[in-house]
RNA sequence: AGGACUAUAGCUCAGUUGGUUAGAGCGCUACCUUGACAUGGUAGAGGUCCCCAGUUCGAAUCUGGGUAGUCCUACCA
């Protein structure tokens, strides 16, 4: 074995010994446990937060699998309707054509190209990550199948009436040319200007002046509004304007909706552009004048002088004629909430546009009420508020997008314009006796990628047929994701599964903290603070780094601030630190907080630590390996304290492993197995088994025994992380589990270790913390009183009862080889102790003999420093202890570890004391 | 505007039903290449548990009120 952990050599060695052997498919036996994974976009890469999705899915699955569940991990890719038909226009546009000039057809047949080409990413990214997925089972939402299930799904909720099209507002993106949801639209507050417009009263009578954030949609005004009970205006309602530049003459109506104290009172309503306007048009039945085309152009509706013009070039222009008019009134300062779209970036338009909606009211009431009532549980709880507050004031759905890439609607017009919907032409002829003479065209719409992703549970089982895998592994067990994407497709799973299933799609969403950037900044490509998972796998220089994070960027500037910072924060690259101990770090940061800050130094620690556990199994094999390791049965072999001390504190923490899995706290688990290995098997239990392994006058079978432990912990241990580091223990598992007597081909599929409390051995706890008390105490007095480590020492015990004597002479080997010591001495009389610096544990004293070694003053002073601090512990102690209500009230049990602290620590000041006179009397 | 979450060591974070001497990793200081490991060992320093009030014998923990930050939802043109 090397001398440090070589990760990048034994990684893709072993995915792919497992990946071959089909170790990742379901079992056939046992419960079944299944997991659905969060379809990545086909054409895009994992980031950190993938990673750390990825992580937390395979600990759970591996785990799983390892306790005998017949366990699937469901693997698949989305088809991400904008963002990849965004991507080859983007290609396209840079070979001097686009989508209309290639055609529909040809433009599908390119993505799909690109779909073949890009599509190895995040399945090479997700193998990289150790993830065990089922990859024969692989599915894509675009996938034959999928499509089938997807167009069954529309057909039946069309027929049901759940989903109905309709002329409404939606958020169109004026870029992508399509609508979107209330979802895909982010409002960020933006500096903008609040225009006071006077529109002149046709009586002539003066005018009434209003406030607008959006000069430019004056042009579809259909009515100004003020309160009702607005006495300033209470004369005009009834009375009409005439619109400037329009000519139009248009009512002054009331409506309570309207706000006496903003701006002027007075509303200008534009019911074609704005959602608020709308609604208050069907009330008072407005026209509806929509002045913009696809663009947000200015559109023939509106006076010649503005046609074609865009919305923000409409605006200036409208404001100056405005001006030259003399309405004008004033120009405020004012900050408001820009929606924007997602992807594209643009200003999003309230636009009156023809789509089609889910009745999402309907479906969400059976989904509120199976969280409501536990079918499916949120860890942590409070996202089921979340959940909630958004279903119960749930907004119809927009699923048509006006795109190409995506699952076409399938719905044909007649020349008449009514709708059919079926699964073709043929049979929308066939079931509505339509003969070859009427003209159908289908409708040009494809549906929201989301709409697809909402069937993923059960399409992906291969429903509408009532699959064996269906009844076997759904409901899924457990949801992993981020709470960004609750209402995206979380709740909308639920709705869709609870309908077309009557069951949920599984019974626990896990919802996890999103991966920040150290700064604790949000990763994005804009931001070009994203890294790549496997960047920290393998590593990657500076420069490659700078170049991957700037490629592509569309503004100069935002490169060079990118490369800066890039350069700042990682001067060096980033160091290969293989797959376990990124996985790791993944863990070790998944506790219930919201985000994440993902720390470069972190991951550093864990590489070490996966270094520690190869050389932990360096040395266990160097003392194994060919030897009689007591697996014999009828082997005869002895276990020490220490042997059956490690053997126990293994069972406590498999316990505490367990448990904290079974709660999702993955920071909880991987700190139990951290300490567990490192600070107790490493740090104490290797120690003490070389002075055993290397006594000569050490029995046979105290080394059998000493031997079987180490391997059968170690080998415990492994089968224990392996969930949580895949690859590092396969590789030593396959050397250290046949000294342990295991057989197998793999760790992956060995049992998963449970503990046995009745292993638990107190009477050795005991003894061994007594033990490293008693080491700790003299490498105090050696570190603080600065004794070379190499000088060996001759220590006394004094004041000791015969359990610390036979302690003493039971440990002496140990003592001397970890304490570093010459000889222990046994003082039945503490008169005749020479002058020394002193340590306790409990009422035994261990003395260091101050000749030659110790001065007086570095003496004083630590037991000075030691005085004061038991003192203040003390003072509180007795505090509690004399104030009455606390004897009275707290229960007798804390009274009496409170008295029992006393007494012990007043023992020991007093011996300090002792020990502070005699040193000073020198 | 409503709601949620967060505030603990220089940094990143744990801290169960109130009962502790408030912990871990990283970083820091000193010493050490001893036969698994310098990606290491040993010892150590470092905290007003955001602030105020309350409940309680007892509060990092519970309640109320502030402050700061993050996010979500809804929005006033």
């Amino acid at each position: 074995m090397d001398k440090t952990f070589q990760p990048a050599d034994i990684e893709t060695r072993w995915y792919t010994t497992w990946e071959n052997a089909g170790y990742f498919a379901p079992s056939g036996e046992g419960s079944p446990y299944s997991i659905m994974i969060p379809p990545p976009n086909v054409t895009g890469s994992l980031h950190m937060g993938h990673g750390f999705q990825e992580a937390i899915m395979d600990a759970l699955i591996r785990y799983h699998r390892m306790t005998g569940c017949n366990t699937l991990w469901q693997v698949g890719t989305d088809h991400a309707g904008i963002a990849t038909q965004m991507v080859v226009e983007r290609q396209l546009e840079a070979r001097g054509t686009n989508r209309h000039e290639l055609g529909r057809d040809a433009f599908i047949d390119k993505v799909w190209e690109w779909k073949e080409e890009s599509g190895g990413t995040i399945t090479r990214q997700l193998r990289r990550l150790g993830s065990s997925l089922d990859w024969s089972r692989e599915r894509f939402t675009m996938d034959p199948g999928m499509s089938a299930a997807v167009q069954e799904v529309f057909i039946r909720l069309y027929r049901e009436k759940l989903i109905y099209r309709g002329q409404r507002l939606v958020n169109w993106d004026p870029a992508l040319h399509t609508a979107v949801s209330d979802l895909e639209v982010i409002s960020e507050e933006e500096k903008g200007h609040l225009w006071h417009f006077r529109y002149p009263l046709t009586s002539g009578d003066g005018h009434l002046t209003v406030a607008t954030t959006r000069p430019e949609t004056m042009l579809g005004d259909t009515a100004v509004a003020v309160h009702p009970e607005d006495e300033r205006y209470a004369h005009l309602v009834g009375q009409t304007i005439t619109l400037p530049l329009t000519g139009r003459e248009i009512p002054v109506i009331a409506d309570d909706y309207v706000d006496r104290e903003f701006g002027t009172g007075c509303v200008k309503i534009t019911p074609a552009h704005d959602f608020n306007d709308y609604e208050m048009g069907r009330r008072h039945d407005l026209p509806l004048i929509n002045i913009l085309d696809d663009d947000a152009a200015i559109n023939e509706q509106a006076p010649e002088a503005y046609r074609g013009m865009d919305r923000f070039d409409a605006r200036k222009q409208i404001v100056a004629d405005l001006d030259e008019l003399g309405l004008l009134e004033k120009v405020d300062d004012h900050t408001l909430k820009v929606p924007r779209g997602d992807r594209s970036g643009v200003v999003i338009e309230p636009y009156l546009t023809d789509q089609w909606y889910v009745d999402a009211r309907t479906l969400a009431k059976p989904a509120i009420a199976a969280v409501e009532n536990g079918d499916i549980q949120f860890v942590p709880k409070q996202w089921e508020n979340t959940y909630f507050a958004w279903m119960r004031d749930i907004q119809d759905w927009c699923i048509s997008r006006q795109l190409w890439w995506g699952h076409r609607i399938p719905a044909w017009y007649d020349e008449a314009g009514n709708v059919y919907v079926g699964n073709d032409e043929a049979s929308v002829r066939s079931e509505n006796n339509l003969d070859a003479s009427v003209v159908l065209t289908q409708d040009e719409d494809v549906l929201d990628t989301w709409f697809s992703s909402a069937l993923w549970t059960f399409s992906t089982l291969g429903w509408p047929e009532e699959t064996k895998d269906l009844a076997t592994f759904h409901p899924s067990s457990v949801l992993v994701t981020g709470f960004d994407i609750i209402f995206f497709w979380v709740a909308r799973m639920i709705m869709m599964t609870l309908h077309f299933r009557d069951e949920v799609p599984f019974h626990t969403v896990y919802v996890h903290g999103l991966v920040r950037d150290a700064e604790g900044q949000k990763m994005s490509k804009s931001k070009g603070n994203v890294l790549d998972p496997i960047d920290l796998i393998d590593g990657i220089d500076l420069e490659s780094l700078v170049q991957k994070r700037t490629a592509g960027m569309m503004q100069p500037k935002m490169a060079a601030r990118i490369e800066k910072a890039t350069r700042k924060q990682f001067p060096e690259g980033i160091d290969a630190y293989g797959t376990d101990a990124l996985r790791f770090t993944y863990y070790s940061l998944a506790s219930t907080g919201r985000d994440i800050k993902f720390d470069i130094g972190r991951i550093e620690g864990f590489r070490n630590f996966c270094n520690k556990i190869w050389n932990a199994a360096r040395y266990v094999l160097m003392n194994c390996e060919g030897e009689d390791c007591g697996q014999d049965a009828g082997s005869d072999f002895e276990l020490s304290l220490a042997d059956r001390w490690i053997i126990g504190r293994l069972q406590e923490t498999e316990a505490e492993v367990a448990k904290a899995i079974a709660q999702y706290r993955f920071d909880l688990a991987s700190q139990a197995m951290y300490e567990f290995v490192w600070n107790e098997y490493c740090d104490w239990y290797l120690e003490l088994s070389k002075p055993v392994l290397w006594d000569d006058e050490a029995s046979d079978a105290a080394k059998r025994g000493t031997r079987r432990t180490l391997i059968r912990v170690l080998e415990a241990s492994l089968r224990m992380m392996h969930p949580l580091m895949p690859f590092i223990t396969e590789e030593i598992w396959q050397t250290v589990a046949p000294l342990a007597g295991k057989t197998g081909d793999t760790i992956m599929l060995q049992p998963y270790p449970v503990a046995d409390e009745s292993a638990v051995d107190n009477a050795a706890n005991a003894d061994i913390e007594w033990l490293k008390q008693v080491i700790v105490g003299v490498r105090t007095i050696r570190g603080e009183m600065n004794i070379p480590p190499g000088k060996a020492l001759d220590i006394m015990l004094s004041n000791g009862d015969d359990n610390d004597k036979d302690r003493m002479t039971i440990h002496a080997p140990a003592l001397r080889k970890l304490a570093k010591l010459e000889s222990i001495t046994w003082l039945e009389n503490t008169e005749s102790a020479p002058v020394s610096a002193t340590a306790l544990v409990g009422n035994l004293e261990i003395l260091v003999p101050m000749a030659g070694l110790i001065d007086k003053d570095a003496e004083l002073a630590r037991l000075g420093k030691e005085i004061e601090k038991l003192g203040k512990d003390l003072s509180r102690i007795e505090g509690k202890l004399s104030n009455a209500s606390f004897v009275d009230k707290a229960p007798a049990e804390v009274v009496a570890k409170e008295r029992e602290k006393l007494a012990e620590q007043q023992a020991a000041m007093e011996k300090l004391r002792e020990q502070e006179q005699r040193i000073q009397a020198i």
